[in-house]
RNA sequence: GGAGCGGUAGUUAAGUUGGUUAUAACGCCGGCCUGUCACGCCGGAGGCCGCGGGUUCAAGUCCCGUCCGCUCCGCCA
């Protein structure tokens, strides 16, 4: 232990003094930030998580500390003695404590620091790998530690708001049975079972399905997951879920809950008064005006199906298209936005488009009397865009943008050009917080190419009660009681209110064409529970990372975790995943291929 | 599985139709400086141009392969 800090303990943080406390003698410690070396007084910018705290080391103060400090560069670890002083008229607005400065008595230097690779102030573009390599200089960064610190209040204020209604903290494992389906495990080899893994949990799904079984009415827990699948910004192979089941509850009262917990993390974290209730819309509404099933509100261009009139248009492309099954939709950017869409955006929207497996983008300008300026106008009858213009609520100077493909594509490619032009028009309102529930998604989806039936979300979600009817006759027809919580276009939180009666989940299975054999392979301690009385209860996830995100403003989701991996799954910093050796590989009954490295 | 972008001093970038000693800023090292706060001034050091092959009299530059990172589609709730 250092002999400092035996007979000092630190009085204030960086960022805590202020005129009020001139002519203290305080004990600061941190980070050299910058030093500025006069000859005769030095000043040294102290940086801690909380801010920084200009000090001076002059001579005619103390000869001792102004010769120690001569040597300090920048990111040595020092701690100081020193008096508060004001600045009077030259205050630095820059920082909070700008109104004082610390003139030091004494200096400790706890440890030197080599040169880092990188400088550790904010917008400093440095490449991720080295960022990654060097993540605990990265983490030192004021922007990353005041993302982590928002994320530490986020799941206190969770903890605290769930605690008071109600809820109980529970553990569930993470080495799981492997299950087939969904997200693709990664699994553990079990040394005491030769032959057998276990997999890291997808998610705590069945465990708090069983904990409502067994009667603990409201559960959530703070939980990793993890999913072993191509990742991108907003994926990592381990991420973290809010995770919460609640029994006794219909749709209302568990989203009413929830409206309450986002309130309340806006109001504690971010001092912004949430209207509740939040908005609602059905996946239906969302598919067709905006082409995804999480609408960004913050932009008011939507789309339309203009597939009717162009299938009898006269127009080959569209019209094969929608023979084909395929739709055809419009997006409308007004004439006041249109204006500014010069010819390189349009042209660089299809090559967007191309990245979506669109063959092309057609492009019409509304002219006065509802003419289409457009290549391919003199193809398209009269008739039929009249009706097009209608639909699309098209006015004289307005741009209309079309895809023609099979629904999902066209719309995907559709939904993402609307966000792209939105953005590059200044059509998204950056400072707003659009929240919106989505309602009412299909209960299974249909493969485009093989035409088999799977669960949309799992195998445990109820249908509506309408709907209940067609499981037998039309599943493809039956939406489900589940919901996402939507933010800025970001599914923050998905859920659903599941199934609790056995003839029920019978013809669930029925309709996946889920044989009783596998049910009993994959779920058979599930159906068991469910034969012991089990609660109607339903229950939702919310990615904590995505929150921490959107609520910091990050734009990157390795920027809200201490931790994170790249694109590979890799650690730059430990330099994990690694080969291990033959010896351990032997102790697991696990064999390599024997063209991949082995220690 | 697929598409795109990137990799040049410690860092961020520039580097022309292939051409002589690969530039700049910041950082770093030394010196000077009584108030800076992106301190200033003078001087200096610093390069496997990601890696491997090829074309060429000549490659940072062109071609092929490969590795790493990023963004996106597929995949994933």
């Amino acid at each position: 232990m250092s002999a400092f800090l035996s007979t000092h303990t630190r009085s204030h943080s960086a960022g805590a003094l202020r005129a009020a406390d001139a002519g203290k003698t305080v004990v600061l410690t941190g980070w050299v930030k910058t030093y500025r070396d006069h000859g005769q007084a030095i000043f040294v910018d102290l940086r801690d998580r909380e801010g920084i705290t200009q000090l001076v080391f002059d001579p005619s103060f103390s000869k001792e500390a102004h010769e120690a400090a001569g040597v300090l560069r920048n990111e040595w670890c020092v701690g100081i003695v020193g008096e508060v002083r004001s600045r009077g008229g030259n205050v630095n607005q820059k920082i909070a404590t700008g109104e004082v400065e610390v003139w030091v008595k004494t200096l400790e230097v706890f440890s030197k620091s080599d040169t880092p690779p990188f400088a550790i102030e904010d917008d400093v573009d440095t490449n991720d790998t080295l960022r990654l390599k060097y993540r605990y200089l990265d983490l030192r960064r004021p922007k990353l530690q005041k993302n982590l610190i928002m994320r530490s209040q986020i799941t206190r204020t969770t903890r605290a708001y769930l605690g008071g209604a109600g809820f109980l903290e529970i553990e569930t494992p993470f080495m799981v049975k492997y299950t087939p389906g969904g997200a693709r495990n990664f699994l553990v080899p079990s040394r005491l079972n030769p032959g057998n893994f276990y997999a890291l949990a997808e998610s705590p799904q069945i465990f708090k399905q069983l904990l409502m079984v067994a009667g603990y009415e409201r559960y959530f827990q703070i939980v990793r997951c993890f999913r072993d699948e191509d990742l991108r910004n907003e994926r990592q192979p381990e991420f973290t879920q809010i995770d919460i089941e609640m029994s006794f509850v219909t749709e209302e009262i568990l989203q009413t809950t929830m409206e309450g917990l986002m309130q309340t993390l806006w109001r504690e974290v971010l001092g912004v008064e949430l209207t509740l209730p939040l908005r609602r819309m059905t996946f239906a509404e969302a598919m067709d005006k905006y082409g995804v099933d999480k609408p960004d509100l913050r932009c008011d261009l939507i789309l339309c199906d203009v597939s009717a009139p162009s299938g009898k248009s006269g127009f080959k492309i569209f019209e094969n298209v929608v023979n084909g099954g395929g739709i055809v939709k419009c997006l409308r950017v007004p004439a006041a936005s249109a204006e500014k869409l010069s010819r390189s955006t349009l042209d660089g929207l299809t090559d967007f488009a191309k990245s979506f497996g669109v063959k092309g983008v057609a492009f019409a300008r509304v002219q006065e009397g509802g003419a289409w300026q457009a290549p391919f106008a003199k193809s398209f009858s009269d008739e039929a865009r009249n009706e097009v213009n209608r639909i699309a609520q098209a006015v004289p100077g307005d741009t209309l943008i079309f895809v023609a493909e099979k629904p999902k594509v066209a719309n995907t490619c559709l939904g993402a050009i609307r966000l792209n032009i939105g953005d590059k028009l200044g059509l998204i309102r950056k400072n707003e917080w659009q929240f919106m529930w989505l309602t009412d998604p299909p209960l299974f989806e249909v493969d485009d190419d093989t035409k088999e039936i799977a669960a949309a979300h799992h195998p445990f979600t109820s249908p509506r009660v309408e709907d209940e009817h067609l499981l037998d006759s039309a599943p493809e027809k039956v939406l489900a009681r589940a919901y996402d919580l939507v933010l800025n276009g970001v599914e923050v939180g998905g859920g659903s209110i599941r199934i609790h009666q056995p003839g029920l989940q019978a013809r669930a299975f029925k309709a996946l064409r889920i044989s009783d054999e596998d049910q009993r392979a994959k779920f058979g301690f599930l159906l068991d529970a469910f034969k012991f009385g089990p609660p109607p209860h339903g229950g939702i996830a919310f990615g904590l990372d995505r929150l921490a995100m959107l609520m910091t403003q990050a734009e990157f989701m390795r920027d809200v975790i201490a931790f994170p991996k790249t694109q590979k799954g890799s650690d730059l910093m430990t330099e994990c995943p690694t080969p291990v050796s033959k010896k351990q590989l032997d102790e697991l009954f696990v064999q390599v291929k024997a063209d991949l490295p082995v220690k």
